[in-house]
DNA sequence: GCCAACGTTGGC
DNA sequence: GCCAACGTTGGC
């Protein structure tokens, strides 16, 4: 059963590709969107690729590989009142928020481009093109290659 | 730093 | 349950 693909989007500045190949692998903690949250907890699978996207950078786009680590669990920062991500509707017994791990893969030489990105024809309909402020997002086989392509990766 | 997009909250 | 106000994301 091939894996399938994601984006997850983090701000350069506060965790970027550099601060996961440094670590190696780390909880994806943060999200507050059932969107986003629905696709760690209900569709990733441990193995599953993704491209690694620096917002708010310059330029922002994709700067390199992660792999889903982990079962989804719920996000302990929900629980913690010291939390900027505390939720004080979330309880242990009904969490509210869901994560998974993510381990590092590969940093690319050069980011891909958001800009680049979206003068691709063949891209067009990515998600990350479409819609704006979904952090998680699935991304399709073929866009996925097509990407590594645009790095020269692989 | 600005501000458009857009999800969430809360008054009614 | 509508919808205006509010808050956040994220490109630029």
């Amino acid at each position: 059963m091939a894996g399938r693909h994601w984006l997850m989007k983090s701000e350069e500045d506060e965790y970027g590709i550099r601060d996961l190949e440094r670590d190696g692998r780390t909880r994806w903690v943060g999200v507050r969107n059932y969107e986003a949250r629905n696709l760690m907890r209900d569709e990733m699978t441990p193995g599953d690729l993704i491209l690694y996207y620096h917002s708010n950078a310059r330029p922002s786009g994709v700067a390199g590989l992660a792999r889903v680590a982990s079962e989804p669990y719920p996000d302990p920062t929900q629980f913690d009142p010291e939390s900027r991500y505390h939720d004080p509707k979330a309880t242990p017994e009904e969490p509210r928020w869901f994560l998974v791990d993510v381990e590092f893969v590969e940093a690319f030489d050069e980011v891909v481009p958001l800009q680049a990105i979206k003068a691709e024809e063949a891209l067009s309909d990515m998600v990350l093109v479409r819609r704006m402020r979904l952090s998680v997002q699935p991304v399709e086989p073929a866009e996925f290659e097509h990407i590594l392509a645009m790095a020269g990766s692989g």
